[in-house]
DNA sequence: TCGTACATGTAAATGGTTACATGATTCT
DNA sequence: AGAATCATGTAACCATTTACATGTACGA
């Protein structure tokens, strides 16, 4: 289970709650992996159970109490362990394509609408992770050198924005093809 | 579910069994969408048994006997109501980059292997995909003019191929990086 | 007062993976 | 005789998603 493992990686890099991973989970690490607080709440206490991470209660005045939670020794092996095993690459799971192969049957005009939705959610991530990398690891006020992990980093914020362009360039592709399928005789 | 959708996409392009879909899924459909023969097994009987597919049982001479799947109405007018809804834009799940950024807290070189590893999988599935592309959309034994639903599949099918292009040249970036962090004083 | 951010959880349903199980035919 | 391909399934487990549930504090 990956879920587990970017969990001891986030904590690594820095202590906190369920919460506040969640919301790690939104940015940075969910760049790409996800998982909803109800997941993590429930991992959370798996891996305090088994002994990978410590908790400490922390009261907050004026918010509501929280655990923090960091990684222990057990953890730290567990994460040493997976990186030393081979992972098998993934294939891909792209609902967009089945959909548009699934054009082939119906109007292909109908996606028209679909894909140039998809196509802006790209451009905002791209924009969105090319901040990021300007803040953190190109811009004046990033740290120089940058250490191991900022490096690490760096290179998997570049796998996703060359991600995000290349899908940018392919849905042009795809609208470029469902409108010349629109313009000229399509049988179903 | 987009199992399902893939399902009806695949026997509408050609009826089938079981069995002949989980090979699909290995290849073609399989490029953006997985699946392995126990949840397609499962999957096919709960759509026959919801009308959306009609089944034929084949008796066939030196072979076992099989079921011959196709798509009835209900199940086409599934497809095009989901065609018909928005789906939400997919986040990456990428279980190589959470291994990338947890190198930080180990020695990066032990991914070294696994990263090269990972780049030969991907460098032998785009000759796969180009192979393909010659064979059935750009080389000489292709019909021309293609029809709309090939069109559809060569468009998805490039898709897949700027995905390879685009993995292979981040993972060499990783390995820069990661011989880079080999060579040089690297706090863990 | 309404919405947003902070904070943590349970329950049910669905989806996906792994292991087990069987059996015929064809090729080497 | 052994391996590969064709063919279909069950069972157990694990992971993920969606819905439900609660409560404080702060700013507009």
């Amino acid at each position: 289970m990956a879920l587990e493992h970017a969990i001891l990686v986030s904590l690594l890099e820095k202590p906190g709650s369920g919460y506040e991973l969640a919301r790690r989970f939104e940015r940075s690490i969910g760049y790409f992996w996800t998982a909803t607080h109800q997941q993590i709440y429930r991992v959370l206490k798996r891996m305090e159970s088994e002994g990978l991470l410590a908790v400490r209660e922390l009261s907050q005045q004026s918010r509501p109490d929280k655990k923090e939670y960091s990684v222990v020794g057990p953890g730290r092996a567990v994460l040493s362990q997976w990186l030393h095993q081979s992972i098998q690459p993934e294939s891909m799971r792209h609902e967009l394509a089945v959909k548009i192969r699934g054009a082939a049957f119906d109007d292909p005009s109908v996606l028209i609408r679909e894909v140039e939705r998809h196509r802006q959610v790209h451009i905002d991530r791209l924009a969105h992770y090319q901040a990021g990398e300007l803040r953190d690891f190109t811009g004046p006020a990033a740290p120089t050198p940058l250490d191991a992990g900022q490096e690490l980093q760096h290179v998997v914020l570049r796998g996703g924005i060359a991600y995000e362009r290349m899908t940018i360039a392919w849905l042009d592709d795809v609208l470029g093809t469902l409108r010349r399928l629109g313009t000229s005789p399509s049988p179903a």
